[in-house]
DNA sequence: AATGAATGAGCCTTCATTCAT
DNA sequence: GATGAATGAAGGCTCATTCAT
């Protein structure tokens, strides 16, 4: 696991894997320096050497993974892209849910993290602002004006299009990944699943 | 806000209050007695006078939003009392989604705590397994059921309907409670929203 | 137990006896003035009507055995009554030794606090060396030059002949009261014993 | 003074050393840590570094004069030892009051303080039941039974003759190093005086 | 006389962090 | 780069004592 690793120490690698185990087990303040040092068998001292600070060990940490969460969608002509691809939405919808769903099982435990952090931790609800909701939302707002004026999507607001479709595959993500990770899931059949129910509801027929 | 009052003194009322703010603020664990005690206007003793422990103080202010939580479902003949008072399943979302969404409103901080330490304390996690549940999943379910014979919903397991819809309502609330509070929201019109989705999805006619 | 009542008030001696277990079983500075309360079923301020520290009330319960302990010895013509009364020095010892002996039985517990805490309590140690070295010593000595002079004893200093008789006779009652309390003693029997070795010592005649 | 210092740091040592003033001086649960460390001169936190709780580092004070004191008695063929080293009970006597003098001379305040807690804590009196008892009883009891066949004692359970002998040289020692610590004693002159009385009594002749 | 809520000083212990080695 | 002894501030909690009722 462990973060892209560049040029870290074996050392510096364990007290990474070390402090997410710690952070996403007991949470960021409920967990010691020295519990981590002990968990990745270095000494007290060794973590202060590479992060000046608790804190900056945390940002180390968890600031990569929002990085990384952005990037598909900042691709340039992100837009087109998808455009090009995907013939309908529901391609777009199936697209979108099986990569969020990759991606947060390839980072679980650090997702986890973020997600219980966020509220307490002023830089990260910064980093948010500046870089998820304007880099994310603006791409894909204006793939569903796309499929709108097309046709295929009823005439809500995006944004309200946006949210119930994220509801559901966050729906989906979080109960598959933490609430029932034990699970015998069926992704494909999942993902089919919510696609079509994003599409047509409950009602039969 | 603070608890149901009964026997408290108004000291002891300062004390939850100020409790709940700190944990919502900082988390559970990044909160200080002293700091409590502060906010609150007490000595820090006086806090232990009333609640042995910290960990104490903390489960007084959050298990008895659990049993509210579940009090609802819990009344007996549930399953008939929507089955006479709701004529359709879209009644039934319309019902409980307004419901919870009150209920949300007028617990917000705790429950904003709840959740956050819900996967950091055991005795939470059990009391979810124990009460939560088995009480509401069960009546809901036969109340899934239900409609399906009645040839109003879909024929997928009962816990997948669940899940989609529990998934949408959710979103609304937390949108609409946490993430942005302060937009200018009406209610109605977004229930109402909500559960036209479940039941048609996004496409149109 | 507890103190010669006079107009002690029927919680007083509930809170005295609570404290004589406490502070034997636990030492006084071990022993918290909430855990007496507790253990005397009164409230935590009733301690304090009665006595103004914790202090006050250890010295309370410890200073009278004390006194209790010197009064034999202070009779006026302690001296003169030994003198007729007793035949000899082996009659006086068996008096004194079965004397002393009941004295600890009936205040056992103080006299375990008293023992462990003198050497903490200056006022305890004032009184020692007030009341309990000058009175007891005085006349003790006299008793012996007289048996001396009847030719009873060797001719050695007084001091000497008491600190050797005490030690044998302390000996007997702390092994006896303290340390294995739970063997089948015959007090008569070792009482003999004792006086017979401090006349004699060890030697087969 | 201090313990065998072996790898000790020298922060440590002053730890020690001011923790048995202290509770030599006050006891132990009347000693805080912060004056522990004041007199040591570090920080409260240095101390636990060193020893996990205080109870941790009173035993590390304690535990280890249980050892000394017992360790004279284990050497291999002690009883016979004595048999060939001493002719008589006398020697035998006069050796071990010595022996047992400058031990506690040597180890004076942590006996002190031993004596003092023992009552109060378990794992001492376990210690103490399991060590001390069965370890030196028994060889000491071998040898009165010889002196007693070779006619030097007289005939009564050995473990009343071990008591009052204990009586009268224990009686020395408190006296000497406790009670009365400035009197100008001759230690020689003392033990010879003690044997003489334990052989053969107070009486003239 | 008795209560028990309230206090703030002080307790033992843990923490993040520093620094000499 | 790595160590771990050392720190002092802060943590949760208990204490003896006070006081309004």
């Amino acid at each position: 696991m462990s973060e892209d690793d560049e040029k870290m120490t074996e050392k510096q690698i364990r007290i990474i894997d070390a402090a997410v185990e710690s952070f996403a087990q007991k949470g960021y303040s409920a967990t010691s320096t020295s519990e981590i040092a002990k968990r990745a068998g270095v000494a007290e001292g060794t973590i202060f050497r590479h992060y000046k600070t608790k804190k900056e060990l945390f940002l180390s940490i968890v600031t990569p993974v929002i990085a990384k969460f952005v990037a598909p969608f900042v691709l340039r002509d992100f837009y087109q892209l998808f455009e090009e691809q995907y013939e309908s939405f529901p391609d777009f919808l199936r697209a979108v849910l099986r990569n969020r769903l990759t991606f947060v099982m390839k980072n679980g435990p650090v997702i986890k993290i973020l997600l219980h952090e966020i509220p307490f931790h002023e830089e990260l609800r910064q980093q948010f602002k500046e870089q998820v909701f304007p880099q994310v939302a603006g791409p894909i707002e204006r793939i569903i004006v796309h499929f709108q004026e097309r046709g295929e999507l009823i005439d809500l607001a995006p944004s309200t299009l946006i949210r119930l479709s994220i509801s559901v595959m966050a729906g989906y993500i979080i109960t598959r990944c933490y609430i029932l990770p034990d699970n015998a899931w069926d992704d494909e059949k999942e993902v089919e699943l919510a696609v079509q129910f994003i599409m047509h509801g409950l009602s039969p027929t």
